[in-house]
DNA sequence: CGAGAGTTAGTAAAGTTTACTAACTCTCAC
DNA sequence: GTGAGAGTTAGTAAACTTTACTAACTCTCG
């Protein structure tokens, strides 16, 4: 730990705060951060330089004594570019600023590439949201289904046809700019827990055509032992058997709840039922959830997927399952909620990425 | 975070370096953490100031040049006290060396005692081993069941009929020494996941009149958003029913296997499957830490408790179970095993609490 | 309405803490 | 003796602090 090192956590703190409290006087700063005024000029100074922070000419506040002068994340001269790899049948990528919003949107179909030849659109797409940036690139962020190994190398996306495909490594080399690839279940819990407002500790579900979780503890992204945190897809849920799964276990999670196996469900349930499936479903979710929530103490579960399949009756069974699995005192303040925007959550979740680490910013 | 505090941090570093690979010359410090040596003679003199290190003489090696002056962390010299609250029928504490060697122990029975009687009754040993210390004393940690919130307050532990007891500070002002409180699972995870030698992601589940859990996760110990991680014991297994909880629920994780309720079964037991009731629990245990396993990606279960109940059947149980609810992926190097020594694992864990505090060792 | 008092923002200078490099002495094997 | 490694001393760079200042504003009162 070199004095350096003490300097680049300072200088990420005043960008934290003034990501997530917004624009204020170095006064200000000084005050929030319990640093002297003398080292928050400087931090200040130095994050200008680099372009990471701007002034915004003096405060409007009418008080005694001289007006601040206010200091800001460049939020409008600094973006970042988000891909997401896991969307149906197609790969997208998305210029964002550091909000969060889209400001620019690109899409290639992948139709029946696989392996190398998804590897290349993926580097065609790249380049084309990178020359429709209007402001410096702090760097690139992926969400890719499949595991994600140590150093941005995707173990095994089966439906990509990827086997350790050095993901970061190649996007990086093609674009010269940082990257950070991450599972896109990781991506989209990333997401709503830094453009959320909620706890932290929280639990994302993804449902699309299979089920994958992403977990933040106690404000933390968890990994895992094998980088294989939030694989619960293919958990067997509940004592009384179920349907047969692609993996060739009984009862896994995704035979109830992926989107495919859902709408199935829904076409075939009985008239007098129709939501009968989707009340199932979130059952299911819950008993597989309880455990985890119980164990780790959370306080939010977010769905994240079809608002159509996820909306109503499903995420309603999920919420009482829970509390009927759990002691009341861990469920009184838990939420269980869709996420904001699921569309775009990956994307949004991928650029917040390249912002946690080229600013610190939480 | 000031150059202080970067200070601080680097003793540390060097502590757990000598801490965990033991005696070594300053040179090799210097080495192995990448400092100067002038930064890691300075560092190891404020820590032979304060106590914390000592020199062992002259290194023995034999190769040209000037001898290396080994230097250790004081193992002789500093002691912590455990204290142990969720024993059964019995308040326990010990005198430890920074090993987690057991140099003196005591006990008091609790009786009918509740209340403040119990923290009298605390107080009392806690002075009695200290009495009883042969060295400086770092600290004491306290390990007691109840949900442990902020500043070390037991907000309930119905056994000891306590509510919102703040146990860290009337301990500290009797002794005048720095103490620490955690949950009796969190601080037999701490033990384990210190003392032992295994992965980074680990859960323990701890088996007495309750079932707790702790949690390491990314090698940090889980809190929870209400302090309250590893309370599974409540939560209901699988979807055949059960027993009826004293919660009032049914089929709850402690129905099946705390040790009253295994006793119980086992007496209960047909005489052509003797063990019946053990398999069950170890299946009911493995149903509900499938999950959580999964979503974790954790790669160790341990489990504590009294091994003539745990120790086969059961555990073989778990892991079968496991193994049968997971991908073959995530279970092929997970491994279900016992803690070491768990009769006194919560004594242990409390102190390994001192050390991490005190020296910041790992 | 204007002068003085008081308050707040930001900067400059000097001092402290921390860890670095360079250069040295000391000790030992060969 | 000579070379190698351990440890110390001297000097430097970085990062923060305290203190003291200027600049700019509001408020109050004659």
């Amino acid at each position: 730990m070199l004095p350096a090192h003490g300097r680049r956590h300072n200088l990420s703190l005043v960008l934290q705060m003034l990501y997530s409290v917004g624009a204020m006087s170095r006064a200000d700063l000084a005050r929030r951060l319990g640093m002297s005024k003398v080292t928050v000029s400087d931090l200040v100074s130095e994050l200008m330089d680099s372009g990471h922070a701007v002034e915004l000419g003096p405060s409007e506040v009418v008080r005694p004594g001289k007006p601040g002068t206010l200091v800001d994340v460049n939020r409008t001269g600094l973006q970042a570019i988000g891909v997401d790899l896991a969307a149906h049948e197609v790969l997208r990528a998305a210029v964002l600023d550091l909000d969060g919003n889209i400001l620019v949107r690109a899409e290639r179909p992948i139709g029946d590439d696989s392996g190398q030849a998804v590897v290349d659109t993926v580097l065609d797409l790249v380049h084309e949201v990178i020359g429709a940036a209007t402001a410096p690139l702090l760097g690139i962020g992926v969400g890719t289904p499949g595991i994600v190994g140590p150093g941005g190398v995707v173990d095994t996306a089966p439906n990509l046809g990827w086997n350790d495909v050095p993901l970061r490594d190649i996007v990086a080399d093609a674009t010269g700019l940082p990257v950070f690839v991450v599972n896109d279940a990781d991506a989209a819990v990333h997401a709503d827990y830094t453009l959320g407002d909620g706890g932290d500790d929280l639990v994302l579900v993804k449902i699309g055509r299979g089920v994958g979780g992403g977990l933040i503890v106690g404000g933390q992204r968890v990994r895992g032992a094998h980088f294989a945190s939030g694989e619960i897809g293919h958990v067997t849920v509940g004592t009384d058997g179920g349907a047969t799964c692609r993996c060739g276990k009984v009862g896994c999670l995704e035979t109830w709840i992926s989107a495919p196996n859902l709408e199935k469900a829904l076409a075939a349930a009985p008239a007098d039922d129709p939501e009968g499936p989707l009340r199932e479903a979130g059952e299911r979710l819950g008993i597989a959830l309880a455990p985890v929530v119980a164990a780790l103490d959370l306080s939010e579960v977010v769905l994240s997927g079809p608002e159509h399949l996820l909306g109503g009756v499903l995420r309603d069974a999920v919420e009482e399952t829970l509390r009927a699995r759990l002691l009341a005192r861990t469920t009184t303040d838990l939420t269980v909620r869709l996420a904001h925007r699921s569309d775009d959550i990956v994307l949004r979740g991928a650029a917040v990425l390249v912002l946690w680490d080229q600013l610190g910013v939480a």
